[in-house]
DNA sequence: TATGAATGAGGTTTCATTCAT
DNA sequence: GATGAATGAAACCTCATTCAT
């Protein structure tokens, strides 16, 4: 019934659409494939016109979201005219406006992602390996240019980074700033002062 | 193995170990019964006699955890004659110390029971909902006496229990320190004073 | 391949070859329609403009390579000038050549029609029926005008038709010979004299 | 319902006699594992418990009357005390029994285990050439001590092969003798003197 | 108490066939 | 005629849970 002919790519991107929804809602293992069929409303066997299997949406959804992540974040310039700070902030502020626009996926990719499939953990842990060398590497590089106090950096990464998911897994939920620039501030202030006072 | 009669509590015990380190292995939903069982040297039949049903022990798991992690959380006490900064140290110390003991269980709790149920979502939201609110009053609270400085305590606290999720739940691990005391110290040192040098 | 507007007969000719390809090459259940569609190099439904359903473009296959190959077979006829065996030889040989030039036709039928469906099965079954009493009344006949041995006619039937099966389909391959007038001689001396030297 | 507690082996033993039937029946593709669960009158998931899937039901089947029809052929010993006539004729004989006493079993080895699969066929073809080389290589010897007459080997082992099958294949079938002596007679004069009379 | 055979609901996936364009 | 998107029946397989022994 429902079906309507679509052109390829527009059923294709319905069906995307819902199963974000649904995975938003009930997670990767909860959400059948009946589900998101009868979200997009279309027969079960619809669904594998266009993707091959339950993963493989899913795979998709990340890999998207996972591109379009990484692409709004820019290493940072010490030569570029922008000061440093106000790249990290740029940065910061593209990855909380993200947040804020798409928390469905910003939940999946932070907490669905991870135990799913060896595959998957793979890829993931790639990445975070990959972002955590990058980091400490420009964490010691903003020592050594005395932008960054010195500390373990491995573990100052870790902290960081913890830090950031939480507000970006968070972002635009119960108390929390509605606004990028809000948010922002606050990260940045975390940055630069922790959050005790000055003693 | 199996065998030598154990009393009812010896065997259950027997049975929550082999569940946690089912669990750590494979996650909750790749985790079957007969694993358990298997591991444990019993038959299928008898995890039954023990649990309710496999959601059943990994409650009991996550919940009996939960409640020697809580325990290991004072609150902090202006007038005891600890300073507070020492208080705080000491539930950070007693964290890292629980999560280097017990990865297995940190990374169950910290990553596989989100999204598990709906009950089981509600119960922890619950918990972060009100070590959420204890933790902005106790920000807020510090924010008076002038032992934290000015901000959305909200977002503060979000950033703050970020950071220290991450450290928990990689505590031991990759190229982290694998001493609480370490952890500790760096722990502090970004609360106090966060990343970035003076500027 | 597609496009080229053919008639309606062409269309189905070409359907019929890349089936009888596919058929070959996968066996009647491992051949999908889509298979067939897309060596033919037309859309899915296209399949079924020219045939009612998978089912019966099989059985066109079968009923036409039937036809021809009964076709091939003459009733030997004692008052004809020549000799029966000539023309046993002549039905042989053509039975041969029609099994070299088809190889995949040949293996269709004698493999895969068999316990495809109860129909095809009944289909079949009339025909070696048939056939086989064809041949038996052939070979009392042939007992009576001392052409043919004694024996039990149904035991010396199925013998020979099995052997017989056995080169049609094995026809160019492996270590047989490629000629029909080799297989032919072979085929004929073991009609004559058996395998055994005379003892 | 049905189920009554069995033994392990006993129940296997149990599905296998089913599968046995049913494959028999419908041919391997048709029969369901629901249609074999049924007939034995377990649930379907009862019979994964024995059974990894439906295929290797089918090749449990097979390997094992594989082996048992394997076991009934002995390598000709022309140096034994009795003659290789009579060696060959033992042979037959025993397989015309095991072709008598499992004539489903004959039929779904030499019908249904063609064309299955990748595996199988392998399996399959490595049996048949395995086969004609050996007894190519025999009927060489034979030549060579003047047993078998002179002739194209592997044409006349194809021959030989093709007309047995014929008769492990309808064995106790239609109008041939009911009785292995009477089968292994006829074919045994059958490859001693052929079909026609001697000229 | 312990066992492990049996169950069957629940999910996945494939593909022959239909039908709107 | 031709297309290919859509359908849904039909099989497969897994595993939590029950229950007879």
């Amino acid at each position: 019934m429902a079906g309507t002919r679509k052109s390829r790519e527009e059923r294709r991107a319905q069906i995307l659409a819902c199963a974000l929804e649904v995975f938003g809602e009930k997670g990767f293992h909860a959400a059948t494939v009946d589900d998101i069929a009868a979200r997009t409303g279309v027969a079960r066997g619809t669904f594998y016109l266009y993707f091959k299997d339950r993963r493989s949406i899913f795979e998709a959804l990340i890999d998207d979201f996972f591109a379009r992540l990484t692409s709004q974040i820019r290493s940072i310039d010490v030569e570029s005219a922008e000061p440093p700070l106000t790249q990290l902030r740029m940065n910061l502020h593209r990855l909380c406006r993200l947040a804020l626009d798409e928390p469905a996926m910003m939940k999946i990719l932070l907490q669905d992602a991870s135990g799913l499939d060896a595959a998957f953990d793979t890829k993931l842990g790639a990445f975070y390996k990959a972002l955590s060398v990058f980091l400490e590497e420009s964490l010691e590089e903003g020592q050594r240019i005395g932008l960054v106090r010195a500390g373990d950096t491995p573990l100052m990464v870790a902290l960081g980074i913890g830090a950031l998911k939480e507000i970006l897994l968070n972002a635009g939920t119960g108390t929390l700033p509605r606004s990028a620039d809000a948010l922002v501030e606050e990260i940045m202030r975390f940055f630069e002062a922790g959050l005790l006072a000055r003693s």
